[in-house]
DNA sequence: GGATCTTGTTTTTCTATGTGGGACGATAAG
DNA sequence: CTTATCGTCCCACATAGAAAAACAAGATCC
């Protein structure tokens, strides 16, 4: 399920329910569903029309103009695959943000050095949102995507992103989200490691949002000192002891102050 | 058949004239144009209904459409930007490939080592289609984009791309070259070279491309041999004079050979 | 401080637009 | 050869969406 939208908003066989959250231009929303298809694996027509709920002439219609703007590709025996067109967009979405391209460099280093999977990330709304990642060198990789949403309260990028607000803010964050259950601390106990957290400028998750998987996080500030992004280093619990947690701590705090010195951070 | 040469699309104040070349979906491709202005520059209403064309109100119908799905994000004094969706799609896009994801590394250790403007490119049609760009560090920076087409030709990453093909396909490629003028090559001039570079398994580019734009290329090979992609290593004249392109060679040679190696290539 | 631009948002009317059924020609499978 | 399954094309009809205009909310001017 790579559709995990909060709103059902399915699209079935033109059912007038009266449902709505249907609002304007079903042309273009079929179109760039067929995108988001495409991009959970959908390849023929078939298949795209069994998502889209649409016809096979309706579907090739929107497919074509989309192979001929370059979003898809298609070749005779492959089928579709996502175009070009997508990784110039989303190349320039990247960088739109001053903050991908001056951490960059400094992620590289640090995942050279480390070997673990790297997320950098800012709030957007009540999320998490990746902005960019650097895959591990282990033999089991973190499956989390640029672009995709996490929970705030739970992930370690999250809890360095807000840091710096006041407990009330916090609360609100913590109400957010879903009781995942096993690992998830309690209120108080999440606001005693926040403030915890908030005093050292690091921040750890300990498989709170994804068993067996943990990291630390820091967050990035800019010339004003308002905390802008953070980014975390990740790996399963294998490689990501308590000892190897505080080692890491040292270099992380190290990155995350070059990267903000770069964006103009006092420091 | 499906596709032909770029429409430019210009759908002006509506004239039903009937001038052909109408493909068929109009609102989905009003919407990826807003996409591509956004993209451009456009930040407000008033800005993508002037590229468009279209009213204000139809123009915001779109783009409120685009922003729900997350193709683009809206803030009140920001305007429109790129959206995380757009993020997401374009890694995606790029993980397709499998050699962008075996080259990174090895790039960003070239990167690391010459600090020029780096390419990783495959063929696409009859262009030189680049998958992946890593910024040098001069002042001066290379303007390329991801996802973007430059002809084959003339640029020393597409003349990597097309190293193996019989002399009968290089004519072909030359004559597809518009005449850049000045520093183009005749036909004969550039076939020699192409020998000679078929010969080294490394191209140039001595501004015959961009003026005062140089670069070094060399192609990727997969298990089986066959050229699947190619990277350049590209910097102004002034950073690129002879001798600086005659010691980037070897390590060029190398980095393909390594990346190579990756896919399988018995090298 | 109120008048007046300039933004984005909503509503309504009408027709151009996109839908889906079905036909066609490949190519692969039985 | 026949049959199933692709992608592609065509066309009549109803519906989705374009545009005009009213509305709301800041910003800007005087």
């Amino acid at each position: 399920m790579w559709d995990d939208k909060q709103m059902p908003a399915k699209p079935s066989t033109g059912q007038p329910g009266g449902d709505g959250a249907a609002p304007g231009s079903q042309t273009l929303l079929r179109g760039l569903a067929i995108l988001e298809a495409v991009a959970g694996g959908a390849r023929d027509l078939a298949g795209l029309s069994a998502v889209l709920g649409t016809t096979r002439s309706t579907t090739h219609r929107l497919a074509a103009a989309l192979v001929e703007q370059r979003y898809l590709t298609f070749a005779p025996r492959e089928g579709y695959a996502l175009g070009p067109k997508l990784l110039e967009l989303g190349f320039r979405a990247q960088q739109a943000s001053p903050v991908t391209r001056v951490a960059r460099p400094h992620l590289e280093r640090l995942s050279a050095a480390c070997g673990d999977t790297i997320h950098l990330g800012v709030l957007e709304e009540d999320w998490a949102l990746y902005l960019d990642k650097l895959p591990g060198r282990r033999r089991i990789e973190i499956s989390s995507r640029v672009g995709e949403r996490q929970p705030v309260w739970s992930t370690g990028l999250g809890k360095a992103l807000i840091l710096d607000l006041d407990e009330a803010r916090w609360r609100g964050f913590h109400r957010l989200g879903p009781a995942r259950g096993a690992h998830s601390p309690d209120l108080a106990t999440w606001l005693e490691r926040m403030r915890t957290y908030a005093r050292q400028g690091i921040t750890y998750d300990r498989e709170e949002n994804e068993p067996e998987v943990r990291c630390v996080a820091a967050p990035i500030r800019d010339a004003g000192g308002a905390i802008v992004a953070a980014f975390s280093v990740s790996s399963t619990v294998q490689y990501m002891d308590e000892v190897r947690m505080e080692d890491l701590t040292g270099t992380v705090r190290e990155v995350a102050r070059a990267i903000s010195r770069d964006l103009g951070w006092p420091g």
